[in-house]
DNA sequence: GTGAAAGCGCTAACAT
DNA sequence: ATGTTAGCGCTTTCAC
């Protein structure tokens, strides 16, 4: 508990900076010597102090994660991208997770905070003038993910286009009062979705219908919640008015909520009210709906990548990557599917 | 970018010493002296560096967390638990996924070394008398969280019990031919939980049939997934002798995957076949499946919290504590539940 | 109450 | 090829 290179520069007869070069393996030791350091420090078990070389290098081994609601499984999925990159460097992952909306300046405070990361990778988190400041003024390099700004590098999804494939689809399997359950337009990627939704509608010639557009709250975050879905589709069934033939939700998470809510309502999927969501979680495919999905996975692997590609070279020109969405039919559209596991009632 | 203690002392008209007092909140300063550097220090924005913190504290602000999988739903229950316990603190959280049985060591490792955190979270994973020893010898607070060890402080859930409430149940519902899906046994909770359905089977008169008892298996961890539940139902299904009227598995993910075999087998849950699993992640809730719920949020609470406890006191007497798993009833085994969302076929 | 000074364990010039 | 030395930025005795 405590063998420094001290340790081993006297038992091997060195200078500890011959141990540093062996232990990092660099090119002008005798190889004699650097058998002999290594016999020692695998002896003694030795063991480099992270912080210390953390200092000295000026430079940490570790990479910070902000991101909002960790519990949603978006984001697992998205992470499980950035693991997979990671593993295939030295650093490390810190993770800061957000339970509202406000907490996330804090942790990324945290996660800016000098010393502690290489570089951070801020999840869908909007970037308000002085945010982007702050950023800015840590010095830091910041990769988005599932968000874009002109002044970071970032990997998002098509969102308008993501929006557009939900409705036309929806249009194409005949719904023609198709709602709207969107996530708080602050959040860019829904009211992208939301301008995706707009223009499919228009492009067959149907009006965008205000009351077909709730947005979902859940008083914390954007309303990317199961509860904040469930919520917004009893206040569409309340509204009074034409019912829906259809609903289209910015995520997932949101569509089971309201697919909830629609059981309870009495209301059929897909005979009476098809549905369509957004992400594509594991869940997804289990419960049989039908959603526009986006490559998480792909969106974590590249975020890291891109995040370490800037740390290795400062100066690089802003990248900005978006990938197309896809959209996955399932029976929550009326499209009868081969396998889905459920149980029946 | 750079700002250091000595910026601010020599700006403030003070010792580093000084500065160093008021950072860290120290008494002995005299009120004047401590808004003096305060204010310089908020003026230039001054962010004690991480690193140099630690290797002079000799102590790290971060805690580690070794996850096997964290793509498994059960573990970002558990995660959320030890999320919100750190919040209170002001400790970073590192984490250390792995992808398979041999990563876990590997990433140990790194969680281990030295300078790097403060102590470890090991979740899920079976200590063999060289990686007690690893751990010992890495002088390193340890905590396990869903797994027991006598030398290490541990939360987790009573797995015996578990298992008993699930075949109890079963038997309940009239079920006699019980069959088991088990991840490899080499994991203590599925070895509980085996020996749990063996003694429920027992108080019934039931012997336990061993053509009855599958082992999931994936080739990278312990089985724990969907693929393997799959697998392991087609496999017991084949298996030729008289089918089984109702299944347990050893976790929900498992269960899932067993329930898409039956469904592609054509045999219907529940009325062909009860089916309980393990667990309770949120997506058994909307798919109806009936669990034995393990408190997945406290766990990872309580795991931190131990884990802090020992941190401030070292010498402290390892502590164990063991959870009750709760059954809970929806419609994979039969009974009629209220409200679960569900699309119609 | 405050300052001087000695580390914490390591890296990276700069010498030799 | 190897050693000497000066930091990295901070904490913490020990004096005063």
């Amino acid at each position: 508990m405590g063998v420094t290179i001290y340790d081993i520069a006297r038992e091997a007869g060195v200078s500890i900076a011959t141990v540093s070069r062996v232990v990092n393996g660099h090119e002008r030791v005798a190889d004699a010597t650097r058998e002999q350091v290594l016999a020692v420090a695998l002896e003694l078990g030795y063991q480099p102090h992270a912080s210390a070389r953390s200092l000295a290098r000026r430079r940490s081994n570790v990479i910070a994660a902000v991101i909002p609601m960790l519990t949603n499984y978006f984001f697992i999925e998205v992470l499980r991208g950035v693991q997979d990159r990671m593993a295939e460097s030295d650093f490390d992952l810190l993770v800061f997770s957000a339970r509202t909306l406000d907490e996330v300046g804090d942790q990324l405070d945290r996660a800016l905070a000098k010393g502690r990361s290489a570089g951070v990778l801020l999840f869908s988190s909007p970037l308000d003038p002085e945010r982007t400041r702050q950023i800015i003024a840590s010095g830091q390099p910041v990769t988005l993910v599932d968000e874009t700004h002109e002044a970071f590098d970032a990997v998002s999804t098509d969102n308008l286009l993501g929006g557009q494939l939900a409705v036309r689809h929806l249009l194409d399997r005949g719904a023609r009062r198709i709602a709207l359950i969107m996530a708080r337009p602050e959040s860019i990627p829904a009211a992208d979705r939301h301008e995706g939704y707009r223009i499919a509608l228009g492009e067959h010639g149907i009006d965008c219908d205000p009351a077909l557009v709730v947005v979902s709250e859940d008083g914390l975050y954007h309303g990317y919640s199961e509860a904040a879905g469930y919520e917004a589709m009893q206040r569409l069934l309340r509204s009074g008015g034409p019912a829906p033939d259809a609903v289209f939700a910015t995520s997932d998470v949101q569509a089971l909520g309201a697919m909830r809510a629609l059981q309870e309502a009495g209301i059929r999927v897909p005979e009476d009210m098809l549905v369509v969501g957004f992400d594509d979680i594991m869940i997804s495919r289990h419960l049989g709906l039908s959603t526009v999905r986006q490559p998480m996975y792909e969106m974590g692997r590249l975020g890291a990548d891109k995040l370490f590609a800037r740390i290795e070279n400062p100066g690089h020109e802003v990248s900005h990557t978006i990938l197309a969405p896809r959209l996955v039919v399932r029976r929550s559209s009326g499209v009868p599917s081969t396998a889905p596991t459920r149980v029946a009632s």
